[in-house]
DNA sequence: AGTTGTGATTTTGTATACAATATATCATGA
DNA sequence: TCATGATATATTGTATACAAAATCACAACT
């Protein structure tokens, strides 16, 4: 496998891709301003190309784009993300299920090398460097993305996307205590095998219990931080 | 309530709703090539912000765009229809779930009037016109909607958007023969009952048998016709 | 000091021009 | 007759130009 949840096949515009990359890595802040102009530069483009990548990354709720006033980097409310991670936990619930039937030896096999390879991550030392973390985050990208595409059910790989492709800022936090990081393991592990034993219900269940965790790390660091940077607003 | 689960706040794009609404109408056949210049002439602007429209419409999964080629009208395979109706069923059950933690009265009422109007149509000769059919096709539309926005969740309305928003063509094949019809107001009906007595469980569980049934008499029509139309091949 | 109004500047929205690519047409030869 | 290749046409992709709208700066006034 090579990419991850890319845009099935829905995308093969490089610029709109390479758009979307500097987006989800955190490249404009959440609420930014993005002037088409300045995106034009910074892609190495004219303004007519940019226009249409953001047409499209508004359609994909990355940005928002206010009639005669331009695009802005999407922010996430904490509601934002709790409606986000409802949905992950239902459509992924549901993924798990339907790949109980139709997971194939390869794929569990695939799955096993990436929780293999995050677990590995929980012996080492917890200084996560930017590096380490982003790799984290693309194992278990990895991991996840075999379940949905052995749902059997390419719409749904393609919502999924929608709803995971959340900034890296957002999603990079549940990596960073290695508290979370156990018991995310720890998750994998028990997918894995309600996955081997072929139970639909063991598997939608673990994986909705795991999403679940995942949101209450992240919104637990978002109240923290937000503590920090404003106490009394 | 006026405008049916329109693109909620992402939308506000004149000449793309324009773009929309003619391909949901089925104003394009379906594989159809979509060349630009005539597009331009149909919505009376030149190619510019139609490269735009179709580069949203694309990442709606309304047309496909093939790179250097230009834009199809998407296809419906009846297993994309499938994997259509099996998202809606899970997304639709799970916004009757949380619904029933949150609707309102006037809502309830809402809906009532909507499950009349569906109701009020059995009575009808059979005959039914294609305004009629609209007329039916957008009461269901209204109904579902308040379900959807009745479960808090504003990104779930979104998501069912993109699901929902097949051609015209497609979903109205379920309005044309009296007996779904009937099968479609009994289910309305427990889903009400389900909304109004607090189940949880009964209103996610309706309503996906309501959807399921949907889905079914949709491919039923479409193997019929599939066999009228090519006999042989 | 704060508010409002006016002009300059920035930024968006659309049209047009042109280059790059794909498709269609048609002649040539087996 | 059919296949093949060259040429012409059509269509997409990008850049630029300009009009419309919004934002900003700053002065005049209360």
């Amino acid at each position: 496998m090579s990419i991850v949840l890319t845009g099935s096949d829905t995308t093969a515009d490089p610029i709109y891709e390479k758009l979307r990359r500097l987006l989800i890595a955190g490249r404009y802040a959440p609420g930014e301003h993005l002037v088409e102009e300045r995106l034009a530069h910074d892609l190495g483009v004219s303004r007519t190309p940019v226009r249409q990548a953001l047409a499209r990354a508004a359609a994909e709720g990355l940005v928002r784009i206010y009639p005669n006033r331009g695009a802005v980097v999407r922010t996430f409310t904490p509601e934002d993300l709790i409606d986000a991670y409802d949905l992950r936990a239902v459509l992924e619930g549901y993924a798990a299920y339907q790949a109980v039937f139709r997971i194939t030896p390869e794929q569990l096999a695939g799955m096993e090398q990436h929780a293999a390879a995050l677990e590995a991550s929980l012996e080492q030392t917890f200084a996560s460097t930017e590096e380490e973390i982003l790799f984290l985050v693309e194992q278990n990208q990895h991991f996840h993305t075999i379940i949905i595409t052995a749902s059997g059910n390419q719409r749904l790989a393609e919502m999924l996307m929608l709803v995971v492709n959340v900034p890296l800022q957002y999603r990079s936090f549940n990596w960073y205590t290695s508290d979370e990081r156990r018991v995310s393991n720890f998750f994998h592990r028990s997918i894995l095998q309600a996955l081997r034993a072929r139970h639909p219900d063991r598997a939608r269940a673990t994986m909705q219990e795991h999403i679940y965790r995942g949101r209450d790390a992240l919104l637990k660091s978002l109240i923290e931080t937000e503590k920090l940077s404003s106490p009394g607003m």
